[in-house]
DNA sequence: GTTATCTTGCACACTGATGTGCACATTACG
DNA sequence: CGTAATGTGCACATCAGTGTGCAAGATAAC
């Protein structure tokens, strides 16, 4: 009565599965099953055997990009808000490939509140750099903490998903763009970014 | 054969029709027929004797209230590149309820074009309203104007429709914004509004 | 090489939505 | 009032998508 190991090709089946409906979610966040599927190099009647569900394949794929976000979010330690705002917003952007289904999918309301419950620790991430900001005067204080951090996010929510990851000068655009929200004026942000190369560019580093 | 004039009824619920188009869809951008029309206090056969189709419906919203923006837009014409912004914004916002709709359905893949197509002018007006506020040294030069206007419109986009209409101030926090995302300083905006309070408030003119 | 595990195609049942035809009732218009 | 124009309910055909059952074939694990 010994269970077998899974097969190798299962495994990775699985793993296509969730990168093809991440790819293809991204783009059209209600692509059908099948065209998921066949995406993944497999039929729609095997991805059945993976997942229960559409929602479970969702719900999977939320929960695995979240952990991916909120890591992010935890590594983000600089001290000036401004730093780690604009530090935070270059990592994310990083990982493009995986923020544009989050974003796409925030907006579905069959899985906003997965989504927000899976995003806490990103959002929580947020929230305090707002207030620190503030507090220490480097932020905009014309606007409550939270709503400063709210639209924080759905700026960021918005320059991620409709702005091509691969065009050059993305991730540059996008931390300007939040920087300038926050309530940074450009030339400061300009300057910030100057003086901090390596948060847009980490390779830069060493040059 | 002489043709008889259309009745009083009909040409209000076809009105009536729309009026529910633009409620239902402003939430639910995909709303059934059938929900669109019992919004509206009629059956869904008599929607189709109004309109042959989805399509026809839907452009037609968007073609009147494309009409609208861009009457809005052509009615702004102060000097100062800043207080046009300001304006603008501020009069959409007032359009609230007309403004959802097309920012909901300006991202359905359906009717992209289409949209597109029928806000041209709203799209040249920002675009000549990015040149200018670079060229006066008022908006920030770190961003190509092309870039800045397309920035300008997304960021528009995600606050109308992402915003509680109803709730107080929302107006203000939709101005504010879009002059950060302009380049200016929130204490210049601030003090931008405060020269100019009518911006927002347009009672507040004689008060 | 056996065998359990996976993949596949196909048929099927089900759902929600679209658009149409039609007969009947209702109502505004002249 | 008479009539054309509208609204309504119902049946129908259609379509796309979901999820399941099953039997046959392929393949990795042991």
């Amino acid at each position: 009565m010994t269970t077998r190991a899974p097969r190798r090709d299962s495994v990775e089946n699985r793993a296509g599965i969730l990168d093809a409906a991440r790819i293809t979610l991204a783009t059209d966040p209600r692509a059908s099953i099948d065209v998921i599927a066949r995406s993944a190099g497999l039929s729609r009647r095997t991805l059945y055997g993976h997942f229960d569900d559409r929602e479970a394949l969702i719900r999977e794929l939320i929960s695995v990009g979240a952990q991916r976000f909120n890591g992010i979010a935890a590594s983000v330690t600089d001290e000036d808000p401004r730093i780690a705002l604009a530090r935070l917003a270059a990592r994310l952007w990083q990982e493009a490939a995986h923020v544009q289904v989050a974003a796409a999918l925030a907006l579905d309301e069959a899985h906003v509140q997965h989504t927000a419950d899976a995003l806490a620790p990103l959002r929580r991430t947020v929230a305090a750099l707002a207030r620190r900001g503030q507090e220490d005067g480097s932020f905009r204080t014309d606007l409550a903490a939270a709503t400063l951090a709210r639209l924080i996010e759905e700026v960021a929510r918005t320059v991620v998903s409709r702005t091509d990851a691969a065009s050059t000068g993305a991730a540059d655009l996008a931390v300007r763009t939040l920087l300038s929200i926050a309530g940074l004026s450009w030339r400061e942000a300009d300057e910030l970014l100057s003086t901090h190369p390596e948060i847009i560019d980490p390779q830069e580093v060493s040059a």
